[in-house]
DNA sequence: CATGATCGATACGGAACCGAAACGGTTCCA
DNA sequence: TGGAACCGTTTCGGTTCCGTATCGATCATG
């Protein structure tokens, strides 16, 4: 057994959880900032942005300016990797986290107001 | 009953979905652009920029800007409204139809994958 | 008809984004 | 020890985004 979802549920949820972020004036990520948070806080590290590049299949400078973007609104955190400096970390923090489960929690709540 | 989603079910849905989207080189919306693409397709017409940004909590301009660039990806169209001629219409598209109908499939597919 | 209200669009300066190419720093290895 | 390979970042010109304020067009009202 599996989670089973309509494509018009399917549809309904996204609308809602993405209007109730947008209503409560939370950051206005873009959906490849999204799959990396979301990759960087339920993939197992260590995070490089390399092995995000190729995780979302784009381009190293758009991981680059994502973590840019979002490590100014403290959703990530970037660490020189000490056995291999040529690496940085991606690395987790409060905030972030905090923003994460918040959202996850948006999304369930809004699961459960669909209708059947 | 309701659609049983846990938090981590609902994040790793969301990743996953997205994921998937980015992967297959989708165009990169934002948050505001998903809540109004989807609101759109899903809640009644009709569509004014003013009624969306009401619906979004935005400003005009915000709305006006998202639909230039929807627009030129041809997945909303507008149209003034004969009836009272400073509303703009906000109508539906085949492309945005399609857009809309293909990413419903994609989250139902990601649902049906996740882990208990 | 004139005036005020309402509509969506536009102007502004500033910020973030794009893809492609090149860059400096680090490590590997012949 | 000197390339070659790899890493993340930066640069480039161009586009899109932001919020605030204002615009011209249109409609409703007196």
């Amino acid at each position: 057994m599996s989670i089973q979802l309509r494509p018009i549920q399917a549809l309904r949820l996204w609308q809602q959880a993405s209007l109730a972020e947008v209503r409560e004036h939370r950051p206005d990520l873009t959906e490849r900032q999204m799959a990396i948070l979301l990759t960087i806080y339920l993939d197992p590290p260590p995070h490089t942005v390399r092995g995000l590049a190729d995780r979302l299949g784009v381009t190293k400078p758009v991981i680059t300016r994502a973590l840019d973007t979002m490590g100014a609104l403290k959703l990530v955190s970037r660490h020189r990797d000490a056995r291999d400096r040529r690496n940085v970390l991606v690395k987790r923090t409060v905030e972030g986290a905090l923003f994460v489960e918040r959202f996850g929690d948006v999304v369930v709540a809004k699961a459960s107001e669909l209708p059947l």
